[in-house]
DNA sequence: TCAATTCTTGAGTGACCGTTCAAGAAGGAC
DNA sequence: GTCCTTCTTGAACGGTCACTCAAGAATTGA
């Protein structure tokens, strides 16, 4: 756990005091960000992130408090880069539940097998295999894909109700359908399934939508 | 790398010589099967093993080598399990590709979910993270996936061939659609989905069988 | 200038990792 | 009974794990 938290409430000026940190705060994150979402949570051990950052194991527990916590900041910084926030574009833009749907699978298809970053959804792999001890890492990524799943149930709630989808359309087995073909475009884009393959995956997967291919 | 390849080409009798192993082989490995499939290859300490196997450390190694050839054998078995086997099976089984891969994702659903063992798919799920050092371990799971990708291809391109599929279908898009909806509905059962989430999802995967639902 | 504060450094913690080995126990062959 | 072979046992091996700490360096406030 972080002391950062002193700031909370102080007087005025901006300025801290005591030694500077010697290294850029979100520079060392992203190379914590490249490993992690490589290798996951419990294959990326903290020397392997003191040599990537560039940093010994002093500053890193100085600075972040211990590898799990630095592993929740990092996905926390994950979630609001372009990877991790197109669902939620693609649910503010889209002017329909289909146009989102069908652009949330696409732009996995494009984001999940970028060459400029690790394949895949870094909260879909990250702790996929766990030891016991690692169990809270674990549920804490399950929520979180879990809470994704719940706003895809929302909006093709939402969807229903304005008669978007036909009466007979189950927003649930709709939302975890379309979750599982998430997760699956992202293990195969691990597996090094490329932009084109995983975009026809998502054009097939986009058959499933009721009431036929006009919308 | 064992060395019970002596057995081989020897004379005869069926009685093997000197002390006789205290442990039931096929239950230990059992052991070692459940353990693996519930937390990965590297996630799995050898302690984990021989403390749920029964045996010392010195047992294990004369027994089956090292870790990854004890893994490796837990996976060959694995792969003559019923967990293992469905697929070959509904294709030996059912007459056409349409009927054989809606068996297929049926039989996932009720697999993946059965509480009798751990969720999911071993070979999916064993080493979805993995260190640097567990390389091997993760291309030996990555080439059982290609193979069984391959089979897919092959049986729908055969169909397209006997005219099961209009000739606009594309087999390899296909195929690696339905292996994407398969590593899916596993990371879905590992995140607690039940038999009818997934067999809601397996009918609307369904959906994206070309030339309408009548096949 | 000098104390207070914050960060860096390097060495080190105990615990666990996969693995090995010598010594002893348990069976068949003679 | 005495080899010979095979397995079990218990105690280790060096290495890496996540993590800590005292001492020194760099900055601010007075």
């Amino acid at each position: 756990m972080s002391d950062r938290s002193k700031m909370v409430g102080m007087t005025s000026t901006g300025t801290r005091r005591g030694r500077p940190p010697a290294f850029d705060r979100a520079a060392v994150l992203a190379a914590a960000t490249r490993l992690f979402w490589e290798r996951g949570y419990q294959a990326t051990s903290v020397g392997e992130l003191t040599g990537a950052m560039g940093i010994k194991p002093g500053s890193l527990y100085a600075a972040f408090g211990d590898k799990e916590s630095l592993f929740r900041e990092v996905v926390q910084g994950y979630q609001q880069s372009p990877a991790g926030q197109f669902v939620g574009l693609a649910f503010a833009e889209e002017p329909t539940a289909r146009a989102a749907f069908a652009r949330i699978l696409r732009d996995a298809a494009r984001i999940y097998a970028d060459p400029e970053h690790p394949a895949g959804c870094m909260v879909i792999s990250a702790a996929a295999n766990v030891a016991a001890q690692d169990d809270e890492v674990a549920a804490f990524l399950r929520e979180l894909r879990a809470a994704n799943l719940a706003v895809f149930e929302e909006r093709l709630s939402t969807a229903k109700r304005l008669g978007e989808l036909p009466p007979t359309a189950d927003p649930a087995a709709l939302a975890r359908y379309f979750g599982a073909v998430l997760q699956g475009m992202s293990q195969r884009s691990r597996d090094g399934a490329d932009t084109a393959e995983l975009t026809a995956t998502a054009e097939l997967a986009m058959l499933a939508w009721p009431a036929g291919p006009v919308g």
